[in-house]
DNA sequence: GAGGTTACTAAGCGCTCGCTTAGAATGGTG
DNA sequence: CACCATTCTAAGCGAGCGCTTAGTAACCTC
């Protein structure tokens, strides 16, 4: 594997592979997916996966670790655009519904695939985890200490809102009546109920 | 394979051999256990799986099955258990949370290892599922018709309550500070917030 | 405790897996 | 067009897979 990292061509080859990788690990699995399958839908030769990528599990590690770091990028940037706990709230919540939807692909993998990452990667994407889980959890102890929101458990409340976000990339498919939009707008409005901010 | 389905050692053997399945399956998924992890753990040889089981999906398929049906009959248990929507809600999400979390091993199988059944078994299991989303979505129209509920969307909230439950086998580890009780508790006031029942 | 049914194992078959190797195309640069 | 790094493939290796076969151990009945 030489470092091709910044040739065109490399990257575009590099591009077909992560995004067979994604459509296949989704479907069917990490282990339930084979080289020759990920190769094959890139339109490549087996071998060609490991002129640019190590091993089948880095494939699945690039693919977490770049679906994770634009989660918490979207999350951080929701909550930090206003002051307001209500704002932020409607904001992220809308925002992470609608990512979870369209990008229902991704999210599968990144939502679902985890046990099958090596434990040094493993530990890695489990901080960017730890890092969206505080992010909204302190957005919702904020809303409480202002006054905004009105919750029994605050814990509670923001493992339901994640939770609720999360679990759109399991039983979301794009064939259904619901736009990312429509789903997004309805659980903005769920969210604000579950923090009491109605 | 001899009939021996009435056969009280056979019994106990298929038994070992579940539980060691359901451990393995929602440790490592289908595709990443192997018979052999199975059947050690079952404290038997590879073989032995065959002597009780067609093939290592009917083990998967056996489990999917009896965990989709005790889930149907928990929702239709709880359901049934009140013409009052509010106590048939806080019924079902109780139930459904004290299920999910207490069994999360098994109910991480039932809701993530759909796609490793065959054509035939996803079918099938497709049916139940169904017959559970209806019951919960009934719930929500009959306490929105009854003045009990006031949701702007009765489907998209239904959609939410019966997520929230599922997504507990997900994140949910007997190793925290809570026990299916207390998330079930919780739960309970949240899903009142979401149809608008508080 | 002999006979027959049931429960299990040792060994391994055929296949597919992740991955490697050796070498052939490809394409940019003088 | 010669040169050479880059990009890719044909072929296949060793390992582990799901599952089978042939035979042994365990158990129940009489």
């Amino acid at each position: 594997m030489p470092d091709t990292s910044d040739l065109p061509r490399a990257d575009a080859t590099r591009a077909r592979l992560m995004k067979a990788a994604v459509t296949a690990f989704a479907e069917k699995g990490f282990h339930g997916t084979t080289t020759r399958d990920i190769a094959t839908a890139a339109g490549m030769s087996p071998a060609a996966l490991y002129v640019h990528h190590r091993s089948k599990e880095e494939l699945l590690y690039l693919i977490s670790r770049s679906g994770h770091e634009s989660t918490l990028r979207l999350v951080e940037e929701a909550i930090g655009s206003s002051d307001d706990p209500v704002a932020a709230l409607r904001r992220v919540v809308h925002d992470f519904a609608v990512h979870h939807a369209r990008d229902h692909t991704g999210a599968r993998i990144v939502n679902y695939e985890l046990a099958a990452l090596s434990p040094e990667h493993l530990a890695e994407i489990r901080t960017i985890r730890r890092r969206i889980e505080r992010e909204i959890r302190a957005l919702v102890e904020r809303g409480v200490a202002a006054g905004a929101f009105h919750v029994p458990n605050a814990k509670i409340a923001a493992v339901a809102v994640l939770s609720l976000g999360i679990d759109i990339a399991r039983w979301y498919r794009g064939t259904g009546e619901w736009t990312p939009e429509d789903v997004a707008e309805g659980y903005v409005q769920i969210a604000l109920r579950i923090v009491g901010a109605a």
